[in-house]
DNA sequence: AAACAGCCTTGATACACATCAAGACATTCG
DNA sequence: CGAATGTCTTGATGTGTATCAAGGCTGTTT
């Protein structure tokens, strides 16, 4: 039924710049093919990987859309990020050889598959590679810190206009509009990630649109100002 | 005055399997003693770094204690992280060529410096050098996962139980007791970690002395039931 | 079309932590 | 030594968010 897929490749795919290094040579980028040659799809609702897994590879999301979370014993429950196409996922299990933590797919989902061991090796060899893997590592320590500053000393509604913001603006890098959204995830998970309750997350929405600041119907939200967004972010609830 | 200090280095330093790789050979260990050529003392209240600054090197602390900490436009501002001997700090400056924290020494301390791009060119040699750094890295998305994990789902007492325990974790670690410490912090830097206000910090550890866990003596901190503080930690607020 | 499940919204109430305020204690400096 | 300063503790009160509860909306199944 299916026509076969045409073979994607890194050197001839539209996310190349997103999530690999750019500046290759052509034979770099060659090399580079053989490694990302495996894919997976993944459906909504089930799992890249999970905490405990033995790690073996990264992985690049080339089309869908993942929630991370990782849990505590007693059956505590923290969405740690939500990440789209272009970005890395699985970094969490360099350590200790094990992911510690649960990669989830909010959509039907494709991901390239990077043997971490090829990965090194060739990033011994190709500098650029090198530099990008260590930046791709780094950029999520500062992701994390900022999601810290948010979670240590943002109010709700400061979260949720963070959180928003943050959204649309990887989505337009992504060529999307930079004033609408399909939310993927559940007030619930919303919540969890900007550690507050999905009432919270609803009534805070819902007070947004009261201020003329967004539309919302159900997981679409159009943003009618995006200044003020920005200004409920950093006003520290100060109105000067 | 001072009699010239020793020299130190990599090879003969107590902390290597604190902040190196494992099983190198002398040859090897010898180039890394090459990289790891200067050192830089910090004054108590002194930065190593701050936000904006190039980065040129990334550090390991040999002595000493510092706070990472993250600000917004309006003032805000949170510690991202407490690091002691034998941890790598600087990490977050990857990828942009500059810090995005401020690194603050809490006593007086003593970093050798590790000019990044000598790293990078050594450890495209040595695979346990690469494999280092990228478990470091790792390590550190690890540890705030865990942080977001606790400012997200944990109320006071789990997060002050979590962080003492952590603290004291690590200093036993470094050949320290494992019930006895003195913070380096203040109530407001430890409030700042947590996502609480001092007041709630100190509140809440007079609260565990009541309840005979602690003793706490202004920095002071000697852990008399550390079953007791694990058990607030993942108990989700229930007490079966 | 009806029934159902999952998700979302909204209201009433409760509670954990913040805020405000005062004083105690420790350390430094003149 | 006493004054000054930074830090910590504790109490009284306020507030933001959680919790509990009910009902509505949307999409799916039969």
């Amino acid at each position: 039924m299916t026509p076969p897929p045409i073979k994607v490749t890194c050197s001839n795919c539209n996310l190349r710049e997103l999530c690999m290094p750019t500046g290759l040579n052509e034979q770099q980028l060659h090399r580079l093919d053989e490694i990302v040659a495996t894919r997976r799809k993944i459906k909504r609702g089930s799992t890249l990987f999970r905490n405990g897994e033995t790690f073996t590879a990264l992985y690049a999301i080339r089309t869908g859309f993942f929630k991370t979370c990782v849990a505590t014993e007693d059956g505590r429950d923290q969405v740690t990020g939500f990440q789209m196409a272009g970005e890395i996922i699985g970094l969490d299990g360099i350590v200790h050889d094990h992911h510690t933590c649960d990669a989830v797919a909010l959509e039907d989902a494709e991901v390239c598959v990077m043997p971490f061991d090829r990965l090194e090796e060739l990033s011994r060899e190709v500098t650029a590679l090198q530099s990008h893997v260590h930046k791709v590592m780094s950029r999520e320590i500062v992701r994390e810190h900022g999601v810290m500053l948010l979670l240590g000393s943002m109010r709700a509604e400061e979260r949720l206009a963070a959180f928003v913001l943050n959204l649309v603006q990887r989505l337009h890098t992504r060529g999307f509009s930079s004033s609408e959204l399909v939310l993927r995830m559940t007030r619930e998970e919303i919540g969890s990630y900007l550690g507050l309750k999905l009432e919270t997350v609803s009534r805070t929405f819902s007070k947004f649109v009261e201020e003329g600041l967004v539309e919302v119907k159900q997981r679409h939200v159009r943003i009618l100002d995006t200044e003020g967004l920005k200004r409920i972010v950093n006003s520290q609830h100060e109105c000067e």
